[in-house]
DNA sequence: GACTGTGAAGCCATTCACAGCT
DNA sequence: AGCTGTGAATGGCTTCACAGTC
């Protein structure tokens, strides 16, 4: 694959965004897009996306716009949609039993494919039919599976230990569900989600928005 | 309440964060601490962390440095951890379940207190402990819970949709886990979870990383 | 001496505006 | 004429560096 450097972390964040909305078009059986088509539909500037898209070459025609199907299919490579990629959830509590379920459904190429936790009276069981592993198998599974991301879902006090343990058995990349700060060589990869930060943040403007009105 | 004029989004979203780790050391006891033992904890510049303080007036004394009690106190405030906030839950699928299992537990004030599906099946049932209402008694339990917020979890092409049945009832916030660019009245909030996009996201990187070590 | 609060500088990302291509 | 790709301008956020206070 092709390697793009310094692309912006806020670009790297809208890549879903986009190719999510041309993959929509692409199932309407629509041929080609503008970027003022896309800014209107995702409420993106059109001269940020058209920047965001030229740090990748030059993908668009001049004067006719850009083509769904070569702009899908490349971006579909750039999100690793043309493999299919495994993923572990470690962690059954409520969350992560939570994701098991959810199972990223919105990515055709993503599979939940098996879960892991510490506690004995889990482990061996099925939950929402995927395979619950021990912690010790963690190296095992993640060679055989060929897992490169794990979600991680364990409670914060131990969330370090696990992801030295992750990475000690050769994970890339760690989705953070937990409020912990990860201490993990750079070449491995972690894109943190706090859920009830997310509320918290919300909640926060709506008492600014009740405020003022107040006033 | 009081309100802040002007506070930045990129403020506004680490409020979570700080606010944690306070109540973690206000739980171990420490009675004070300073923009540079945050900055360590949470891996954000402690300039960063004094301008962020900085908006909310002059949170901190010179020489000393913040009281935990008081600033714990000050930023629950802000984040409506004084008073229990009733979330419902709209869209009882794989996701929306997982949620009502989740709980968003983590906050001591925010409460899951229950669901909403078009699903006749559904409607009249109770999972996990919550009762399942059916869409047409919205706009009777926002206002008899006193729901301020919802977190919106159904299918893409009916979010639009149902968050106009949101408004319309009188909800203030939405916690949109659809990939939906919603539109709504400018009073109304809208905080949107994009959790395939993160996932995506962390296989852009790790895609990235991985070709970097190849070459 | 220690630490906050904040002007000023610097950096990153967005947006303008237009040359260049179809 | 229509739309991209991109220098230049702008804006927002972060970081420096230090005066002010305890």
């Amino acid at each position: 694959m092709e390697t793009y450097p310094k692309i912006p972390k806020a670009t790297a964040s809208r890549l879903p965004l986009y190719y999510r909305y041309i993959l929509h078009l692409e199932d309407q059986g629509v041929s080609k897009f503008s970027s003022k088509e896309l800014s209107e539909a995702l409420d993106v500037d059109s001269a940020t996306i058209r920047r965001d898209f030229s740090y990748f070459g030059e993908l668009g025609k001049r004067g006719y716009g850009y083509d769904v199907k070569s702009v899908s299919e490349f971006f579909g490579k750039l999100l690793g949609e043309d493999r299919l990629m495994n993923i572990g959830v470690v962690g059954v509590g409520n969350l992560g039993s939570a994701l098991v379920k959810f199972r990223f459904s919105a990515a055709r190429s993503i599979r939940v494919s098996c879960a892991f936790d510490i506690k004995e009276d889990l482990v061996g069981r099925i939950v929402e039919g995927l395979p619950i592993y021990s912690m010790d198998d963690l190296a095992t599974q993640i060679e055989q599976q060929r897992l490169e991301i794990v979600a991680l879902t364990v409670p914060t006090e131990q969330a370090q230990k696990v992801a030295d343990q992750l990475v000690d058995a050769g994970i890339k990349g760690i989705l953070n569900f937990t409020p912990q700060l990860l201490q993990v060589p750079k070449s491995v990869q972690v894109q943190n989600v706090d859920l009830t930060g997310e509320l918290q943040t919300l909640i926060y403007y709506v008492n600014q928005e009740r405020s003022n009105q107040q006033k």
